[in-house]
DNA sequence: TTATAATAGTTAAGCGCTTAACCATACGTT
DNA sequence: AACGTATGGTTAAGCGCTTAACTATTATAA
């Protein structure tokens, strides 16, 4: 491979020189600009990335670190749908993505991985879990960095910025909170992500609670079940919630998938949705739309979220922008037709 | 952050020895490893990635070129699952992944991307439109390369290893072709990805017109029609067929997602699935299952395909394995519900 | 006892690039 | 004529690491 010295040896010009024309550094004469252009061509040469960073300078790779372990991560349309937003925009701007994820025992590797390599000029992480330490080490290096979640606790205090951008989770939730109430449900199962798990499940859950709450109605913990996000776990969720009694008459599930699997759920009760059962999730996947019955659902745009994060990034990266502490991106209620009126209400209200 | 020389100041020792400590090198007594250790830790220093990749070491970053669109690529749940497998090996071996995709003007521009920060120990790229060029650079530069497709034509003058792993396309679509035509069919419709685009689809249609030969049938041109892979092209590839007449009994489409395309069609032409037409796809991706009918289809693992060839270049990078020409991973057809004796032939047994 | 080998550590060069500091012109000013 | 200054180019140090070559010490063999 053809290194500057070979490039500067062919245009009769020093080292110097070519890293100028190269980096568009001013004061180069025309002629000797084309020289050198022509001897990079002659030689298809095209600078060391390993060098160029060791000089302090760009790699032209982000980082993307999402502490999932890749088998759910591939399985989650949310998710991907996210990485696809950041690949997008890192694609236009010729960076590459370094990309990581976490081994199974320990989430945060997927963060100190990237890390490590100390290789990239900015990274995208993916929720809240990282903590102090890696977040600290990362100001010193100069890395910038953007998080697709919410601000930990204490950044705050820290007077940094945190860099962070979510979905508006609260008003979602309560959206599809107000809207099931207004239909006459009282009781209205839910199913949470991993207990303590991530702050967009709390805002949720917060979202929840404060709809009940503005009605007048009463939280009941023994409505709340957990689910690890899989249409599967959405099932196991839902079936102690549908053998309560009374029966909740809505389910509001915390994403899609687990509400496509309280659904299938239902059914294997006998019960049909909506007319037995009204059913929200929150994502609005693919599949939500294809679904029988096709899904109600709150709408956060994964893909504008990574875009978002990508393109502050790049701001940060390039001086362009300030820091900031949180971009909070409006979600959209999507009504379809898993949900219905309350049966219960409409017996009452045929009263 | 620390950097090696801090490391070997704290630890009372030469720079070497600290390198030596950290790349496992003999003649370095306990005491003297234990004590830099310690120091390493107590900065909490890691090596520049950048710093070594100069000095002709390893980078632990693999690159994955996939010269597709980030929109197109995160919609393909072959491709997902391809990465899925390639990402949980490099996870395994504490390796990132560097992650390229193509722009839209230019495919190449995915392997150009990588090569140009020639930040990697080795890469993997997806098919073999990748051709002279970046094949000789990666060979001067000592990048370990394996494709997961095809090699190239010219492949075997050059004297140079492929390194190239694929299904089974042939056999594959030989054994679909077989099953239908036992079913009865006479006149398959085949819906093929994009022409003259990947090495696969010509082997798939060589399987299809071989199993049409050996039960004495001829190829019929008009019976072909080509989609770009996503749902909507099967759909929209499936309607001129299936108005021909005398229509064809039963479609072999090249991917899953066409098939469920067609099959969407053929449901609103007013035709049952399987009784009016037999539907083989290709793939078996998750979604197959839960179809509507349930699809017929050749399974080739992906994730497989990715987990082989990461494998492979690790065994290659580590100078563990030799260089190989090609891998072929068998394929398994999956009979499921939407293939069904054809209807003529039925009539005809029954006179 | 001495030559040889194994062990333990150091020195210093070099990987390919950028950039501050420097030098040399040529131009417009006073 | 003498000076400042914009322009075009070079020199050389240094980024953080690895490693070949070397030195020094100790153990082993002849």
């Amino acid at each position: 491979m053809p290194n500057i010295y070979d490039v500067a040896r062919r245009a009769k010009v020093s080292t110097a020189t070519v890293s100028k024309v190269l980096s568009n550094t001013p004061y180069v004469s025309q002629d000797t600009r084309q020289r050198v252009l022509d001897a990079v061509h002659e030689l298809g040469y095209s600078p060391s990335l390993a060098a160029r960073s060791l000089t302090g300078n760009r790699t032209f790779v982000i980082g993307l670190a999402i502490p999932y372990d890749p088998d759910y991560l591939f399985s989650d349309p949310f998710l991907l749908q996210l990485i696809c937003g950041v690949e997008g925009v890192a694609n236009e701007r010729d960076y590459n993505l370094l990309f990581s994820t976490a081994r199974q025992s320990d989430p945060r590797s997927a963060y100190t991985r990237i890390l490590r390599t100390g290789y990239v000029d900015g990274v995208i992480t993916y929720e809240s879990i990282m903590s102090e330490e890696p977040s600290r080490q990362l100001e010193k290096t100069g890395i910038k960095r953007v998080t697709i979640g919410y601000p930990l606790q204490d950044a705050e205090n820290s007077g940094h910025f945190a860099n962070a951008i979510h979905s508006d989770d609260y008003n979602g939730a309560l959206e599809a909170t107000n809207h099931l109430i207004s239909l006459g449900h009282r009781r209205i199962g839910v199913i949470n992500g991993p207990a303590n798990f991530m702050v967009a499940m709390d805002e949720r859950l917060r979202g929840y609670r404060e709809g009940l709450a503005k009605h007048g109605l009463e939280f009941d913990p023994a409505l709340l079940n957990y689910g690890d996000f899989t249409m599967e776990s959405g099932y196991q969720a839902a079936r102690p919630l549908l053998q309560l009694s009374p029966r909740p008459s809505a389910i509001f599930s915390f994403n899609d998938r687990m509400a496509l699997g309280a659904i299938r759920c239902a059914k294997e009760l006998g019960l049909n949705v909506p007319r037995d059962l009204s059913v929200v999730g929150f994502d609005d996947i693919e599949m939500a739309v294809a679904a029988e019955p096709p899904l109600t659902t709150i709408r956060q745009s994964a893909i504008e979220l990574g875009q978002t994060a990508a393109h502050k990034l790049f701001g940060l990266i390039n001086n362009e922008s300030e820091p900031f502490d949180q971009i909070v991106l409006p979600t959209k209620f999507i009504v379809r037709s898993s949900t219905a009126p309350c049966p219960l209400t409409v017996l009452t209200n045929n009263d």
